[in-house]
DNA sequence: ATGACAATCAGAGATTGA
């Protein structure tokens, strides 16, 4: 079963390069970030006439997250808890039946600039209810895989040009040792147990022609349960779709599980 | 040090992103 992340950064903008990569590579399962629309006007039929169920966390113009999936999914919960005064969409979670049954939870983590100031104190709030919210899914013990936009380059070697993020809410200790404290629960970076060094990239800015020198960043992650590690097979990214037309400036992270 | 690029809402230009 193929299960993919993908920050499409608009929807709306993005509806026609969304289709053709779903018929290139054929997820089962993808998390959508930044879709940037409400509910009532995510393109859903559009998917569902491609053999996908859809689920929406949508906001207007800013965030929103969503699922589609082959299979039908089921216990579709909404919002990251802990907070009843977050308004933003972030955070979307459901279950899947194969062999067995996965939780999987999509989230777009807040970007956290400038840093600091309360937009990274926002990011850092966020992270403390993400660790207790896996603390809690865990007591489950069903296969459980946390992906999406995380905003976090998690170590150096994460960059092309590690200098250009020194004090960017992207890699400051603070932020850093919150996916440490999520990796310290028994998560697994499913990229890295399959990919080694330099130059693997989830990210490129749209300017200074960072795509074509590679000037990127591997922000999008996908992380696994003790259990969900053990139905891993592999984990890559689809870079090449960067360079294909009006591109998102984000690319799809994928796992293949033995589910 | 700054801006470069793109999407959104709105209907110009500000806001947000990373």
């Amino acid at each position: 079963m193929k299960l993919a992340t993908f920050n499409i950064n608009g929807i709306k903008a993005r509806t026609e390069a969304l289709i053709s990569w779903l018929k290139d590579a054929s997820p089962d399962i993808v998390l959508l970030q930044e879709i940037k629309s409400l509910d009532d006007n995510f393109p859903r039929v559009i998917f569902e006439d491609h053999g996908y169920n859809v689920e929406t966390h949508g906001q207007k113009s800013y965030n929103g997250v969503a699922i589609l999936s082959k299979l039908p999914v089921e216990d579709v919960k909404c919002g990251l808890p802990g907070d009843p005064d977050d308004d933003q969409a972030r955070w979307i979670e459901a279950t899947v039946i194969g062999k067995q049954p996965l939780r999987f939870c999509g989230l777009y983590l807040p970007n956290g600039n400038p840093a600091p100031g309360p937009k990274y104190q926002y990011k850092l709030a966020w992270m403390d209810r993400m660790l207790t919210h896996a603390r809690v899914l865990l007591k489950d013990e069903v296969p459980l895989l946390l992906a999406g936009d995380y905003n976090i380059i998690p170590q150096d070697e994460d960059a092309q040009q590690p200098k250009d993020w020194v004090d960017d809410a992207l890699t400051k200790p603070d932020a850093r040792a919150y996916f440490r404290r999520l990796l310290h629960l028994g998560f697994s970076d499913a990229f890295r147990l399959y990919n080694y060094g330099n130059g693997h990239y989830s990210f490129w800015d749209y300017q200074a022609g960072a795509w074509q020198n590679n000037n990127g960043i591997r922000i999008d992650h996908i992380l696994l349960s003790p259990q969900a590690t053990d139905l891993l097979l592999d984990c890559q990214i689809d870079s090449e779709v960067r360079g294909r037309e009006k591109p998102s400036d984000h690319v799809p992270v994928w796992v293949d599980l033995d589910l």
